[in-house]
Parts: structure tokens; C-alpha cells; sequence
DNA sequence: CTATTCCCGACTAATATAATCAGCTATTAA
DNA sequence: TTAATAGCTGATTATATTAGTCGGGAATAG
């Protein structure tokens, strides 16, 4: 799961529709305005959107998207993995289908990259729409097995 | 925390250098040949784990980098900070020191990414190099407050 | 019919990553 | 003292991705 930017704009746009639809569609020039993403790159992200099956589209005149599924079966990971594509598989330049050859064996720190992704996954599919829009987002417990370092994370 | 390739460059590179040196400087050519990433981009990365105090360098032939800490104490989110500069800071175009208005109030997401970067910090500053050593990096246990969703993770 | 809005593809611009290059400095060893 | 090694630096280029633009097309409500 690559976290960029293009990310954060789908879910802040999927927020903004959950937000200002009430059962009507809401247009993207909307969206865009009150987001201040320009309308053609949210176009673009909300037909990766709707092929996934996360909005659905209304045309004409009082048209726009609606969440095709409520708010709390709607996940930030859904939302992410829609528009960014994949990480480029952890850069090991293996083609075997698991492989990752470096020194011969298992590139040293594929594991490591490979749970990260997990870690992150497993932290966004448990957050859905309706919890951004209710702030339950903060609950900072997450795996614990070595203790704590004395040492900022200020960069996030 | 941005997540992107450069910052695993670093980390492939610090645990070859783990790997390769037993008390010996390990020079940058003989890294770079081995993990296949130019010698220049190497020095590039070097100069700033350098900086940030997680390698010393030795000059001269015979010459490289050793780590400048134990392996326990070198974490691989020191490795990513060092290298790789924070993420645009949610981009939220506030300037206020923790604003962030959109709609007059804070906007919806930020605290979402907020909690993602405090997660993801959390995992990266709990794996020690000597972790990825052993292969100590599979545990997935992490914060589990929703009930998983029927729903493959394959792009991690 | 006409205005609105989704839809689509191609194009451009800005930025970041990755790599390259030329030249320097410190250090060892012959 | 010289030559070779290897770190160090800044400037430059190449490539990829993100972000934004443009010009049109298709559906639909009024």
C-alpha cells in the first residue's frame, strides 16, 4: 500500500461526499470547491473510485456520487487501494512469483516491508468512513512487543 | 514518515552493512555492487545517515562505514527519518501550528493521518536491524478494535 | 433543445527519485 | 612522497510520479 498524497485527496473527497450528501448525489465541482482539488483530478480519482465499486455515479443535471455502500462498510484501505496502485512489490527484482533472490536467498528485508504493508493495512481497514467522520480515529494501541525508545517521533 | 523506496534503499543498505561488517569498515562499492543500487545514491544516503548519527565513516583505503550504534539500538525508523524528509505535513495548507481549516473547523481527515503516521512509527521504531537480522519481524498483532472484513490485502 | 454533469483520453507541468559526473580531501601503504 | 583507496560534495541529468489541464463526448433533467 503506497501512502501518498493522491490518497489522502480520496479520502478527503470520499469524507467531504459522505459529509454533504444527504441520500443526493453530490457534484464534483462541489467537492472540489469546498476541497480545493481541481475538478479534473477528481474526476480522475472518482472513476478509479466507482470501478471499484466505492461510489456510484449520477449523470445530468442535479447529478454527482453517492457512496454506494454506508458509511460503515466503507474502509480508508478500500478507498487508498483504489487509487494508488500497488507498491512496486518491495523492489526485489525477482520475477519469481515470492521469490526476491539477493544474496541467493530472501532479499534481507523483505519480511520487514512485507509486514509493514500489513501493519498498515490492518490499521486502515479498521477504520471506515463513519469513524472519520465521528473523530473515532485516535486509539493509539497498536502492536507493543519491545518497549519504547526515549526518542521523538515529531516527523510523523 | 513517508514511505518510499529511497527510505528502503537505506534500510537494505544498513543491514548489509550489519551483515557484511564484523567490526571492519564495509565500503560503499562493495554495498553497492551486492544490493545493485549506484554507488552514488549510496554516498547520497550515507551523507545523511552519517549526519543523523547512525553510521561512522573511515577514510582511506581499507576505508567504508561502520555502524555507529549497536544493532539493537539502530531502528529502522531512524533509518527511514534520516533519509527520507516528513511527509508534507498532512496537507493541510493551515499555517497555524496545528489548524488546518477547511471547512472553518479542523479538516475531517487529519486526525486519521495523524494516528496512521503515529502507527506506522510505532511498528517501524519497535524493529531493531538486529530484528531484520534474525528475521524477528513477522508478528502481526496489531491495534484490532473492528472486526477484519472479508477482503483480500494482496497489494499490501 | 439546452444546460448540467459525468466520462474519457491525451497532453502538460511540477516535483521527487534515481543516477551521473567531475573534482575534492583524508588516509594508508609502498 | 607518491599512488591508490575511499569518503565527501555540489551540480547536473534522467526518469517516474503526481498533479493539473484541455478538448471533447454521452447521459439526463428540465
Amino acid at each position: 500500500m503506497k501512502l501518498t498524497t493522491k490518497g489522502r485527496y480520496a479520502v478527503m473527497a470520499m469524507a467531504d461526499l459522505a459529509k454533504h450528501s444527504e441520500g443526493r448525489p453530490v457534484s464534483l465541482a462541489d467537492i472540489a470547491s469546498r476541497q480545493e482539488i481541481s475538478l479534473s483530478y477528481l474526476e480522475q480519482l472518482f472513476a478509479r473510485l466507482r470501478r471499484c465499486g466505492l461510489v456510484r455515479s449520477v449523470r445530468g443535471p442535479g447529478g454527482g456520487y453517492l457512496l454506494a455502500r454506508n458509511l460503515e462498510e466503507t474502509r480508508v484501505s478500500d478507498i487508498i487501494l483504489a487509487v494508488d496502485e500497488p507498491m512496486s512489490a518491495t523492489r526485489c527484482r525477482s520475477n519469481s512469483p515470492n521469490g526476491c533472490l539477493s544474496d541467493g536467498s530472501r532479499c534481507l528485508t523483505h519480511d520487514l516491508w512485507d509486514e509493514l504493508g500489513h501493519q498498515i493495512h490492518l490499521y486502515l481497514s479498521g477504520v471506515s468512513l463513519a469513524d472519520v467522520m465521528n473523530g473515532n480515529v485516535r486509539r493509539s494501541n497498536a502492536a507493543q512487543t519491545v518497549e519504547p525508545q526515549g526518542q521523538s517521533f515529531a516527523a510523523l
